[in-house]
This record gives C-alpha cells, structure tokens and sequence, in this order.
DNA sequence: CAGCGCCCCTGCCCGC
DNA sequence: TGCGGGCAGGGGCGCT
C-alpha cells in the first residue's frame, strides 16, 4: 500500500531506466483500472520519448513533448524495472517496453490505482488542479495549516488527510504525525492551537522524511525487485498496534474508526 | 461549502 | 482442505 515516500522512492528508481528512453512498445493487458487506461494510449505515447520522471502527491508523472502519463499506484499497485525475459506476473496490467531493452511493467492486484494520459498542462489536469501543498514543502507550515484550520470541525486525523489541505498523508503516517505531535485523532481541526499546529506539521515531515531515506535504502534493489521497496521495514509506533501498550506511557492503545479508516491512538499522550 | 459515507477490488486471515 | 465472510485501504464522488 504505497503511501507517498513509496512513490518517491519509485520515482527515484525508476527516472535513470526511463528518462530519455523511447517507449517502443505498450502492452495493455489489463486496461480495467479505477479508471479505463485510455485506448489510444499506446498510438499517444509509442515511439514517443519519456522526457522526465516526477511526482506530484501520489500521482508518477511521465513527461512527454506531447503530454504526460499520470500513473496512481492506488493500494497495491507497483512499478517495476525488468529484462523482458523476465515472466509476467498475475496483475501486471501494462507492459512498456523501452528504447534500451528494458521494460517497466505496473502491476496492481487491486486495480485502486489508474494510468491515465493529458495533453495538457499536467498542473491544470483535474486530478492535480486542487491538490493542497507538498508535505515537505516550506509551503506547508504552521501558519498555513493554524489558518486552514479555523472553524473546521473536522477530526484533526481527517483534516491532515484532505489532499486539499496537505497532500500525500495517508492512513498509516497521519495515525504515526498524530501521536508523534501528541494530538488526539478526534480533536476537531479547528481546535488545534498554533503550536499544536507546529508539532503536527514538523511531525508530518518528520516522518514522510525518515521513511524516504529509508527508501533510499533500497534503491539499489530497484531493477527487477518487487518494486515494492522499504516499507514495512520501519517502526511504527501506533498504527497496527490497537491494544497493545504504547511506547511512551505503556497505556492501552485504543483503536477506533475515522471515516472507515483504522485510527490507533494513545488516550493519556494524545489530546 | 462542509462533512460524511460509499465504492472500486483482491489478498489475506479467521472460523467452521 | 476448502470455503465463505470480514477486513484492509486511496481518494474521487455524490448526497445531505
């Protein structure tokens, strides 16, 4: 389940197999994503060369001259870096073979994810128009988030969230951001004092931070790997672990459900 | 507009 | 051993 240092971490390894490559072939094997691959994407983008690789939230953006490629690793979906010889594996929906010889498949077992194409300007593309700020942007900081924030009864879990408000928090880093920063999960956004919005806002990057590094790790697994790099390799300190003592106080974590999702959190640190 | 719940889908785990 | 059911989750979208 890529959350967005995943994606980094796929974009850094998969840009040197990519960038300046001619895509010489694309096979749609699959084309029933969260969106239908477009049909034509294959007469848009073969023999075309991928000009640059990079992200935007969770979204892989593939350069062209004509356009970009958007791709969403939705929940389980993953990129990998392989010799063509190498067997195809049950939910490998596309197959783009490159100038050099190699491939880059996108395999999703769960199909969450898309590949989809925009002639655009991909800043104007509907998915990424309305997107908040990089979490690891000096954009987002205090101030913005304290100001954001006011008169929204939203669960602060909820609000760190909304890609309109930060991008790229996903369920496992915001119930991780919120304990770091000693926030209870339910507390309404709006209630957040200023430095309480600072200790959130350093948490996030904190935490989005130490698991790209520790991506980074892995980059040199990238070609043929499961491209599925690092992940559960760090600690995590709340999520997964409802019942279970917490790590500073020894507490019973509790766990409950915010808007469907599993939110883990500490009744006596976070408040 | 804010808030909330639904839904897409398969792998995995559990209980029978 | 096999099967059914429940759960997990990113995030867009539609309804209130």
């Amino acid at each position: 389940m890529p959350e967005l240092p995943e994606v980094e971490t796929t974009v850094r390894g998969v840009a040197p197999h990519v960038s300046g490559q001619l895509v010489v072939g694309l096979e749609v094997r699959n084309p029933s994503l969260r969106w239908p691959v477009p049909d034509d994407l294959a007469d848009v983008i073969v023999g075309q060369a991928i000009r640059a690789v990079s992200r935007r939230a969770k979204y892989l953006l593939f350069a062209f001259d004509a356009g970009h490629m958007l791709v969403h690793l939705g929940m389980s979906g993953s990129l990998r870096m392989v010799e063509p010889s190498t067997p195809l594996k049950t939910h490998d929906h596309l197959v783009f073979s490159l100038s050099n010889g190699m491939q880059m498949r996108y395999h999703d077992p769960r199909r969450f994810g898309c590949v989809l194409w925009t002639f655009a300007a991909v800043d104007e593309h509907d998915l990424i128009a309305h997107l908040g700020p990089e979490p690891l942007s000096d954009d987002f900081d205090a101030a913005y988030l304290y100001k954001l924030s006011r008169g929204r009864k939203l669960a602060s879990k909820l609000f760190v969230m909304d890609s309109k408000v930060v991008v790229g928090v996903g369920n496992i880093y915001a119930n991780e951001a919120l304990f770091a920063a000693e926030i209870n999960p339910n507390k309404p956004a709006g209630k957040l004092t200023k430095p309480a919005c600072e200790r959130v806002v350093a948490e996030i990057k904190t935490v989005l931070a130490a698991a790209i590094k520790q991506g980074g790790t892995t980059l040199r697994d990238f070609v043929n790997s499961d491209g599925q790099p690092g992940y559960f390799k760090q600690t995590l300190a709340v999520y997964g672990r409802g019942g279970q003592p917490c790590v500073s106080c020894g507490e019973v974590l509790k766990e409950i459900r915010l808007g469907q999702r599993s939110t883990v959190f500490c009744r006596h640190c976070q408040r």
